[in-house]
DNA sequence: ATCGAAAGGTTTCGTTATTAAACCTATTTA
DNA sequence: TAAATAGGTTTAATAACGAAACCTTTCGAT
């Protein structure tokens, strides 16, 4: 009886909420983005059980999302440290933000934002077609049973024709 | 010693994943995007327990992401529609699909893919200054204690300047 | 060098959440 | 009119989560 595993489902929205789809994972990556890198940290700032932390980031290093290694003061704790993969997940993270600053926060409310290098905002993720045009919430249409092809010369295929 | 509850977060993030983020929830938001609207519809497509998703839906309802509805054809079952904050959530799905597609998948595997009206793929996701320039990983800075702003004349307040 | 504290976990145990399966009632369909 | 389907609810078992206690290694101060 245990939890349903979508690891082999042909969606990608699926394998991907089964890779990372839990309370914690995203919460942790976040973090992981913020510059925290050790367990004591991740703990304080997210304020859940150390058994869980433990077994999180287990996961996340098994699945490649973050690595563990060597502190880079020559300490001998080790650190955790986010992969390409995991870095990958930022246009989650962004997603999951601008989504919730716009239905879950009321105005006046403190939120953090993230800005860029130079201080300013960053632009809102659009959906576009091939040729940039933007797609609104009726325009797009799911196809099954299309094999994935192979990425070329090293870069990651990319679902922009 | 119940779930912690992280909805009064200052992080948005945080938020959304308190309330969306759990393993079925946005795979009945996803069915809901691919037109499923009734209980035996989402119910056979995810093959999850019917209590379980009977408790999602009212969660969803209750949270203004769905919408329940006396059947269009005039039956005496209702049907679940995605409200315009479920149809907002479509950037988080595209953002889970994308980072799937690049890493959960081998070459030649089967998956479903997205396409717009005219049959063609989508553009990706992409991370942009305000002035529409790609930013990497590495340039994004999360900054504390802004207020949310008031949305001007009706619209979603946008993070674009 | 030694003592105490902190880091980085693991173990234990109680509570909550998921699950499959059985059950139920109101509607359709044959 | 009978049988099947829709749309759930209930029950009981298992798995995941949570807090606290515990453990070992390392670090910092004396």
């Amino acid at each position: 009886m245990r939890r349903v595993r979508l690891d082999d489902a042909n969606c990608p929205v699926a394998r991907t909420l089964d890779e990372i789809g839990d309370w914690w994972t995203l919460l942790i990556v976040r973090d992981a983005f913020v510059g925290r890198t050790r367990f004591s940290e991740f703990q304080k700032s997210l304020g859940l059980a150390k058994n869980i932390l433990a077994e999180r980031l287990k996961m996340l290093v098994a699945n490649g999302i973050l690595e563990k290694r060597p502190a880079s003061d020559g300490g001998a704790r080790s650190e955790y440290h986010l992969t390409d993969k995991g870095r990958d997940l930022r246009l989650i993270l962004i997603a999951l933000r601008q989504w919730g600053e716009d239905h879950l926060f009321e105005d006046g409310e403190d939120m953090t934002v993230i800005r860029d290098p130079a201080s300013q905002p960053i632009a809102r993720l659009r959906l576009a077609n091939a040729v940039g045009e933007e797609l609104g919430p009726e325009d797009i249409r799911v196809v099954q049973g299309h094999k994935k092809r192979h990425a070329k010369a090293g870069r990651v295929e990319s679902t922009l024709a």
